[in-house]
DNA sequence: GTCCTGTGTT
DNA sequence: AACACCGGAC
């Protein structure tokens, strides 16, 4: 099927499982086309605003910024922290998201001239270890930098994957980012188009059923996998 | 573990 | 009034 075509070897039995996990979610969601995004930086500046933050909120925020065509890195640099902080402040923690937003911006302008297809040229292993150094980008976000807007190979793992993983006890509780992300990344083929779609459908799997509270388990198209 | 914060939901 | 929201720094 659809995993045929994308593999570039065997994957093992925990591959095998969490494709089948994969086809199962597709069904019941459906293809998700993420990220909303209209250009890769407001998929940047989207990865970071939606920290913690509904989507709704980040949207508002990023409308903000788009209005006052400040949804550029040199806009964003030259503009006070302040001040950008009262334009993105639907997205809450609006001094701390600022700040953030001009270390990522005063990165990607001071090592590669403020050209984002410059940036990701360097490639998975290279860049995701520099985008970790910033403040204020952490993995979700790296993460989520790397596929959603630079379209390389790297699994996000988030809240919603987590937390049904745990509920189907295919990790443990003390599990930790960088070893939920290994299990993905060590048992499937690094293909952008899949990791997108997965991760997308993680979020709408926990948006819609495996919420925080009162989770809908019995309308869950992973029971009994 | 605690702090950061607006907006919608319960 | 309390909780939840596609986290990360300290």
């Amino acid at each position: 099927m659809v995993f045929i075509s994308l593999t570039t070897g065997y994957v093992g039995p925990v591959g095998d499982r969490l494709i089948s996990i994969y086809e199962r979610l597709l069904s019941a969601f459906g293809p998700q086309d993420w990220w909303p995004g209209d250009s890769p930086f407001e998929v940047c500046a989207g990865a970071i605003l939606t920290q913690n933050t509904n989507w709704e909120n980040v949207r508002r925020a990023i409308s903000n910024l788009k209005n006052k065509d400040l949804l550029r890195p040199r806009a964003i640099h030259e503009l006070s922290r302040e001040s950008l902080a009262l334009i993105i402040r639907p997205a809450g923690y609006y001094n701390v998201k600022a700040g953030r937003l001009k270390n990522f911006v005063a990165f990607l302008i001071d090592e590669f001239g403020g050209n984002l297809d410059t940036m990701f040229s360097m490639g998975l292993e290279t860049l995701r270890p520099m985008l970790l150094d910033i403040k204020g980008i952490g993995p979700e976000t790296a993460d989520s930098i790397l596929l959603y807007a630079g379209e390389l190979p790297s699994f996000v793992v988030d809240v919603y994957t987590i937390r049904a993983l745990m509920r189907h006890d295919f990790i443990d509780g003390d599990a930790d980012y960088e070893g939920v992300r290994s299990l993905f990344m060590d048992h499937l083929p690094a293909d952008v188009e899949l990791y997108n779609e997965y991760h997308a459908l993680w979020v709408a799997l926990g948006k819609s059923l495996c919420k925080k509270t009162k989770p809908r388990c019995e309308e869950c198209p992973l029971s009994g996998i």
